[in-house]
DNA sequence: CAAAAGTCTATTAGTATTATAGACTTTATA
DNA sequence: TATAAAGTCTATAATACTAATAGACTTTTG
């Protein structure tokens, strides 16, 4: 059950790139910066927000002054979206997919308790990061900064 | 947030293990019948029962009608247990496992919002992982062939 | 003792993940 | 208009993990 290095950079970066700076707005990083904040090799990161990019939850900029931001508000981008793209499909079994279905070969799969318990599980991971946005994150994280530095 | 063959052939396994015969209790049934029945590698197979053998969940028999069947009652052994003797831990990152916690390296795990996220989706699934036993599957399993027939 | 069954460890083949490399394009600005 | 800063794109290497196979060994029953 485990999200990929590739997943995790790329959750990482988003957020990053979701996090209002003092003018309360997201910012617009270059790969080097967010590399660098989050120890994330800088080559691979690239590849990483590249495909962010044509998946369409990027723009950027090329040249001096360029970098990325959010293609769209952080409200509108969802955990499962990136995790998505970066890591294909959130089912731990591909007969349970919404995205890439596939059938396992048991005989029936109405009557499979596998298929049974592991749609449920799909289903929990998906309500919460098709549930959680950027956003959503970024608030949280900064309510908990709040309530830790007044204790 | 993929489950391995492994992991999905010794649940399948399991899962036969604990289904009541013609005589109301757990069968014993030999590798070779489970893995016909269920189209997994003999070989593979051998290896997952030894495993999960080992970690105490299967007793067994040598020789002439020997085989395999459940060390505990059914109602007593977990998805969440077999699933993490065959694929380990069932947290999507390290800095959320419950039995193999290491830190991811951010700055400031408390107000790390990837973390907050995947602790969330690690609760949920070991809910329903810890939260099922095979009775309960198998139980489920039979009410819904009987809905089935009846319709 | 022979056949049926599990035990144990090693090894291979295949695939996926993670990371690196390098040549190329775009843009701002000195 | 040249240069440096930035992203783009594709290929490849290195590593690790997964899945599967192999084979020699042990135990048990009849």
């Amino acid at each position: 059950m485990r999200l990929s290095k590739r997943g995790e950079y790329g959750l990482r970066a988003m957020i990053m790139l979701a996090t209002p700076g003092q003018d309360g707005r997201p910012p617009v990083l270059q790969i080097r910066e967010i590399s660098e904040r989050e120890k994330i090799p800088g080559k691979f990161l690239e590849q990483i927000l590249l495909t962010l990019k044509n998946a369409g939850l990027l723009h950027s900029k090329m040249g001096v002054g360029g970098g990325y931001h959010l293609a769209k508000p952080a409200g509108e981008i969802s955990f499962g979206h990136i995790v998505r793209i970066l890591d294909g499909p959130l089912a731990p079994v591909k007969c349970v997919s919404q995205m890439a279905y596939e059938p396992c070969g048991c005989p029936d799969e109405e009557t499979c308790g596998l298929r049974l318990t592991m749609g449920d599980v799909r289903n929990s991971i998906a309500k919460i990061l098709d549930g959680t946005s950027l956003e959503d994150v970024t608030r949280r994280v900064s309510k908990v900064r709040k309530t830790l530095k007044s204790s």
